[in-house]
DNA sequence: AGCACGCCGACT
DNA sequence: GTCGGCGTGCTC
C-alpha cells in the first residue's frame, strides 16, 4: 500500500488520472475497514488523531452526515473540535495539481471531532483551512442542533446556520471580559404574589431544575420577576437564558436584569445590534465570560454554559417561530434544551397558549399561578359590548363607537391615557352595510364578502363575485369596510375628543412608552406602548377581526392580544376599565371578562384533543405540485398510526427574498396541493424521521414518473415539509 | 448542484 | 477502435 502514500515515485507532475483511478479501485477492492488516512503525495499528517470529522455546511438533506478529512500537520494545533474549517467538496475523480488533491470547490464546515481512524474506506482529502481557532460549535450546541434537526425533519447544517452567527474576525480578536463570580442569592421579590412562586426561585438558587408554566399577573412586574429567576440561577453557579418576542420586551428584561444583577453579568442578543457587535456578545457567552442571556428568538441557541434555566416569555407571539428552515419554534427549542441539559424551565406570559396548558396537563411542568384574590387586585374591570349598539352622540357615531365604549373613553380621559387597540391594516377587509352595519354576506353560500384590490366584491369562501349587492336587513345598498386602519380611527377619535392629544403606535412607528397624562393612544396589537402608571382605560375595537379568521388559533390569539393590551391598564381598584367590542357570548370574550386565560387554554386543549388537532396530535404539512406531492406521499414510509388528510389545493407560496433563488417565478397556471399528516402523541419523532428520509431520497432521484418534463426550470420538483405548521385552517 | 463515470450508437 | 451522447450516482 506504499504506493498510496508515496504517490507514483515522486515525479513532480503527479500521476495521471487513470493511475489514480486504479489506485482507488485497489483500495476499494481491499475494502480495508478503518483505513488510515492517506493523502496524495503523502503530505505530512498530524501525528495524533489525524482524522477530522467534518460537518459540511450544506443544507441539502441527503448530505446530512459527517465527512472525514485528513488533518495536515500544519493545521494540527488549530484543528480542534468545534472550529470552522474549509474543505474541498465535490464529486468525481479528483485532479492532482502541485501534488495536492483537488475536488470540487472550497466550502465551509465545522470540525466535529478528531479521530485516530476513519471508517471511510477511500482515501481522505485534507482539510484545506482552519478558518479560525475559535471553537464555536460546542458539544452541547451540536447535540441541541441535532435534536432540533430531528424534531423538525430538517438538516443539521440548516439548524447550525441559525445557531452559529457568521464570523467576524475583528470581534474574535477582542478578548472577552473575565467572568464574574456568582452573585448573591436574590430576594424572591414579587414572586410571592404567586402560589409556589418563592419556592420556584429558591429551587433555582439551590441548584434545582424546576419546570413551570407561569401565568403572569397583569402589570409591569413580569420583567423583574424574570430577572429574579435568572439571578437565582446565577447564584447557584449556573447560566440562564431568556427568550422574548421582540426588542422592546428584551429591553425591559435587560433593564430589569441590570437592576437586579448590576452591569456586566448578562448579554443582550437582539437583531438590532450589527453583526460584529452581535457576534462579540455571542462570543462572550460562548467563552463563558457572560453566564446570562436575554434576547429575541435567535438567542434560543445561545451557547450559555452549564445551563440552569431556560425561559420564554409570551410563547404565543408568532415571532417566536423562526422564519428560516427548518422553522423551529423557540418554545420547542427551549423544551429540547431543558430536556437535554436537565435544567430548569420557565414559560411565562399574561395569557396562556394551548401548548403551555398541555405541558401542565401531561405533568411535565407545574403551574405557577396567582390566586383569584391577587388577580382581582391586579386586573382591570372588563366589559363587553356588541358592535351594533352605536352611540347616539354625533361625534361617537363618527368614530363608530358604541355608547359604553364612548363613555369608557370619556371617563378614562379624565384620569389618564386611554389605549385604543385597532386592527392592523392588511387584515381582511370585510364589508358591512353602511346603514345598519349588518355584515355583507354572499347570496350563494353566506360567506363573508371581501373587497378586492380594484374594489370589486368577492366571497371569501366560494370566491364568487358580487356585483349587485343590497342589504337583506334594511335594503341599504352602500357598503363600508368594517376595518379601518389605525390612522383613520385616530383621526376620528381626535375629532371626537378635540381637547386631548392623539398618539399612534403601529408597524411603521412603535412607541415604547407614553406619559401618564390624558391622551388617546391608538395602537395595533403588539405595538401598545407602556403607559406611565398604567392606562386609565382601554378600548379593544378589533374583536371580530381577530375572531373571524379561519384559523385554529383565532380564539386563543384574540384573547392573547386583548390580554396583552388590558394588562397595561390600571387595576380595577384604581378604576382601570377595559371595553371590548365583541360578541359577549364567545368563549375568548368570556375568558377576558373573567380574566381566565388558563381556563380558556385548558378548554381549548380538551377540544383539540377530541378533534385530534395539534398540539395533542403532531402534524406535518407537505406541500408541492400535485404530481410531486402524490409521488412523495406514495414513497414515504409513514408510521402505522399516521393519518393523511387531503390533499387540498393551496396557493403557490411566493418565493421570499433571501430564500434560495429558484430560477424564475412560479409558472402561470401552476397550482400546489397540501396534505396534512397527523400522528397521535408519541409518534412525532417517527413522523419527522419518515418525512426526512423520504425527502432525502427524493433529492437523489429526479421527480421521475410523469413524463411531462415540461420545459420550465426543470429539476426535481420541490416538496415542502413543515412540522407543526402554524396556519392550518 | 456539479461533475465524472459508464454504457451505447456513430464515425474514421 | 475510438469519440462523445446523456443517464446515473457520488461527494470524505
Amino acid at each position: 500500500m506504499s504506493s498510496e502514500n508515496g504517490q507514483g515515485g515522486g515525479g513532480a507532475g503527479g500521476a495521471p488520472p487513470e493511475q489514480l483511478a486504479l489506485i482507488r479501485e485497489s483500495v476499494r477492492e481491499a475494502r480495508t475497514p478503518r483505513a488510515k488516512p492517506r493523502t496524495w503525495r503523502g503530505a505530512a499528517l498530524a501525528e495524533r488523531l489525524p482524522v477530522a470529522r467534518v460537518l459540511v455546511d450544506k443544507g441539502v438533506l441527503h448530505l446530512d452526515r459527517y465527512f472525514d478529512y485528513a488533518v495536515p500537520a500544519e493545521l494540527d494545533a488549530d484543528a480542534r473540535p468545534g472550529v470552522r474549517v474549509r474543505v474541498r467538496f465535490g464529486a468525481g475523480r479528483h485532479r492532482v495539481r502541485d501534488g495536492r488533491r483537488e475536488g470540487g470547490g472550497l466550502i465551509d464546515g465545522f470540525l466535529v471531532e478528531r479521530l485516530a481512524e476513519s471508517d471511510y474506506s477511500g482515501p481522505l482529502a485534507a482539510l484545506a483551512q482552519v478558518v479560525s481557532p475559535e471553537p464555536v460549535l460546542s458539544e452541547e450546541l451540536l447535540r441541541l442542533a441535532r435534536a432540533v434537526a430531528d424534531r423538525y425533519a430538517g438538516s443539521l447544517a440548516d439548524v447550525l446556520q441559525l445557531a452559529v452567527p457568521p464570523r467576524s474576525a475583528r470581534a474574535e480578536k477582542r478578548p472577552s471580559p473575565e467572568p464574574l463570580p456568582p452573585p448573591p442569592v436574590p430576594d424572591a421579590g414579587s414572586w410571592t404574589r404567586y402560589e409556589h412562586g418563592a419556592a420556584f426561585v429558591e429551587s433555582l438558587a439551590s441548584g434545582g431544575s424546576p419546570r413551570a408554566v407561569w401565568n403572569a399577573l397583569p402589570g409591569p412586574g413580569w420583567s423583574e420577576e424574570i430577572a429574579r429567576a435568572v439571578a437565582a440561577t446565577l447564584a447557584s453557579g449556573r447560566g440562564a437564558l431568556v427568550v422574548v418576542p421582540d426588542g422592546r420586551a428584551a429591553a425591559r428584561v435587560d433593564a430589569a436584569l441590570t437592576g437586579v444583577l448590576g452591569e456586566g453579568r448578562h448579554a443582550l442578543l437582539t437583531a438590532d445590534a450589527g453583526p460584529e457587535k452581535r457576534y462579540a456578545q455571542w462570543l462572550a457567552v460562548s467563552r463563558g465570560s457572560v453566564r446570562a442571556v436575554v434576547g429575541t428568538r435567535a438567542a434560543m441557541f445561545a451557547p450559555v454554559r452549564d445551563l440552569g434555566l431556560v425561559a420564554i416569555w409570551d410563547d404565543g407571539d408568532d415571532s417566536h417561530s423562526e422564519q428560516h428552515a427548518p422553522q423551529p419554534h423557540a418554545r420547542d427549542v427551549l423544551l429540547l434544551r431543558a430536556a437535554l441539559d436537565k435544567c430548569g424551565f420557565l414559560l411565562g406570559g399574561c395569557s396562556c397558549t394551548v401548548e403551555a396548558a398541555q405541558l401542565v396537563a401531561n405533568g411535565w411542568a407545574r403551574p405557577l399561578v396567582a390566586g383569584r384574590e391577587q388577580v382581582r387586585r391586579a386586573a382591570p374591570l372588563v366589559r363587553t359590548v356588541g358592535d351594533g349598539d352605536l352611540a347616539r352622540d354625533e361625534a361617537a357615531r363618527a368614530a363608530r363607537l358604541p355608547t359604553l365604549a364612548w363613555q369608557a373613553v370619556r371617563d378614562g380621559l379624565r384620569h389618564g391615557p386611554v389605549l385604543v387597540q385597532v386592527p392592523r391594516r392588511g387584515y381582511v377587509p370585510r364589508m358591512a352595510c353602511d346603514r345598519c352595519r349588518a355584515p355583507a354576506r354572499c347570496r350563494h353560500c353566506a360567506g363573508p364578502l371581501e373587497a378586492r384590490d380594484a374594489g370589486a366584491l368577492e366571497c371569501g369562501w366560494c370566491g364568487r363575485a358580487e356585483s349587485d349587492w343590497h342589504c337583506p336587513e334594511c335594503g341599504g345598498f352602500r357598503l363600508r369596510a368594517q376595518v379601518v386602519g389605525a390612522r383613520r380611527t385616530a383621526e376620528e377619535l381626535g375629532r371626537a375628543f378635540p381637547a386631548v392629544p392623539v398618539r399612534t403606535s403601529g408597524r411603521e412607528q412603535v412607541l415604547d412608552t407614553v406619559p401618564g397624562t390624558p391622551a388617546l393612544v391608538v395602537s395595533t396589537p403588539g405595538a401598545e406602548p407602556v403607559a406611565e402608571g398604567g392606562y386609565a382605560a382601554a378600548l379593544l375595537l378589533d374583536g371580530w377581526a381577530m375572531l373571524g379568521r379561519p384559523d385554529l388559533r383565532a380564539g386563543e390569539d384574540a384573547l392573547r392580544r386583548w390580554i396583552a393590551a388590558a394588562a397595561l391598564v390600571r387595576p380595577q381598584g384604581d378604576s382601570g376599565t377595559v371595553v371590548v367590542v365583541a360578541e359577549p357570548t364567545l368563549r375568548p370574550v368570556q375568558a377576558l371578562v373573567r380574566w381566565d386565560p388558563v381556563g380558556h387554554a385548558v378548554r381549548e386543549l380538551a377540544e383539540r384533543a377530541e378533534l385530534g388537532f395539534p398540539p395533542v396530535s403532531r402534524m406535518a404539512a407537505v406541500a408541492g405540485p400535485p404530481e410531486a406531492l402524490a409521488e412523495f406521499l406514495g414513497t414515504v414510509e409513514l408510521p402505522s398510526d399516521a393519518e393523511v388528510l387531503g390533499p387540498v389545493p393551496v396557493p403557490v407560496p411566493v418565493a421570499r427574498a433571501g430564500a434560495p433563488r429558484r430560477t424564475g417565478a412560479a409558472p402561470p397556471g401552476e397550482h400546489w396541493e397540501r396534505a396534512l399528516v397527523r400522528v397521535p402523541p408519541g409518534s412525532g419523532a417517527a413522523l419527522a424521521a419518515a418525512l426526512k428520509s423520504a425527502q432525502a431520497a427524493r433529492m437523489a432521484r429526479g421527480s421521475g414518473g410523469g413524463g411531462s418534463a415540461s420545459g420550465s426550470g426543470g429539476g426535481g420538483e420541490p416538496v415542502r415539509v413543515r412540522i407543526d405548521p402554524p396556519d392550518i385552517g
